[in-house]
DNA sequence: AATGGACCAAATTCGTTTTTTAGTCGGGAA
DNA sequence: TTCCCGACTAAAAAACGAATTTGGTCCATT
């Protein structure tokens, strides 16, 4: 594999996210790619065996993107609870970029496209295991009083994924960021008074 | 208006919920309720000036129902936690017998459907003002301690909502309601610790 | 006043034709 | 030998026009 060779495979990816970011898996042609990248569309078939398998490159490049990216935000802070809220923050802040990542994830594309449902699978899990982590990092810390660690993770996998579904309708992300502040609130203080 | 007038305009909402239940509003004709209904189309025309006026009154009857099931569930409980727990799970147990309310506030619904918007708002306020309402009370009794009432009652409804669209994928729910009875202890201890 | 059958423009469906697309393959260029 | 492309094709998708259905109207009947 010549250093020639990873420039073509890498600009066809490049390419074919901005494409499909743009037009969405069916509406994307294989042809339009080709063009982009100033190759024949047989180039394409020799890097990638089909269409789905390059969709699926992209998509793994931006999960990569995504899990830099947390692994950087996450490294800056040192208590659970700001690393709790970096999570929501940042990853919120990432799928509004990563064009590709959140529309592969949305449910409508996994009922069909569901050659990308072993992806997602992945990152969940991915998921999970990043919360609890931050949750025992808090358990041990102190902070944090968890029986069930995974079970909490994903009630507050999906809880804040609520409001996230309302920043995607949203033009307006600081409502979005002031309502994901009062439920880390709530979550770290919950309702009932502290005496 | 006779008492055989109110049986034909209750008997034509009945038959109509029935079948935009099973197969949704598109796709039900007006044609297939008047012959459930043993009357004419036209007869149909009588009481509701068009197809949508016939689901709206469908919905309509629907969220009476769930609120006066919702009252119901609510007169039971006395301490603002429970009665907090007990709307969740009601309003989530009743949406899985309404199906044309359930339907009907789906985003997909409200994208071609414009004219059940109105309904939904409503429903929308009135879901805050009961959860507001809910936390009012605890806080008055001293069990909770909360500043912005309204704005805290918005994200526990999103919240919730979120577990409750895994309940709609998921078959078995009782895990979906572990999932709530832990998102609920968050709600309310929090996950610092209490000293 | 309540009801229904006839009617109609618009919307939807359906079958057919045309076009496009993902993928293949043989051959040429580097 | 590897990289690359143009020609090709079966299948899928889109376009098209005809046929059918649908929401709604209206007049006559009970």
């Amino acid at each position: 594999m010549t250093n020639e060779e990873i420039d073509v495979e890498t600009r066809i990816v490049e390419k074919a996210q901005a494409i499909f970011a743009r037009y969405g898996f069916r509406k994307t042609t294989m042809d339009e790619i080709a063009r982009a990248t100033h190759k024949g569309k047989s180039t394409l078939y020799h890097y990638f065996p089909s269409k789905e398998a390059l969709f699926t490159a992209v998509i793994e490049r931006e999960v990569k993107e995504l899990k830099a990216e947390i692994h950087q935000a996450l490294a800056v802070e040192n208590s659970a609870p700001e690393k709790l809220k970096t999570y929501i923050l940042t990853r919120m802040h990432a799928f509004k970029r990563l064009a590709n990542l959140y529309q592969a994830f949305a449910d409508e594309y996994l009922e069909n496209y569901r050659f990308i449902e072993k992806i997602r699978t992945s990152y969940d899990e991915y998921e999970r295991k990043i919360i609890s982590k931050i949750l025992q990092e808090g358990v041990q810390a102190g902070l944090f009083a968890i029986s069930d660690l995974d079970l909490i993770a994903h009630v507050i996998v999906v809880a804040s994924k609520g409001l996230e579904y309302q920043w995607a309708l949203d033009k307006d992300t600081t409502k979005t960021e002031q309502n994901i502040d009062t439920l880390l609130q709530i979550f770290f203080y919950g309702l009932f008074t502290r005496t």
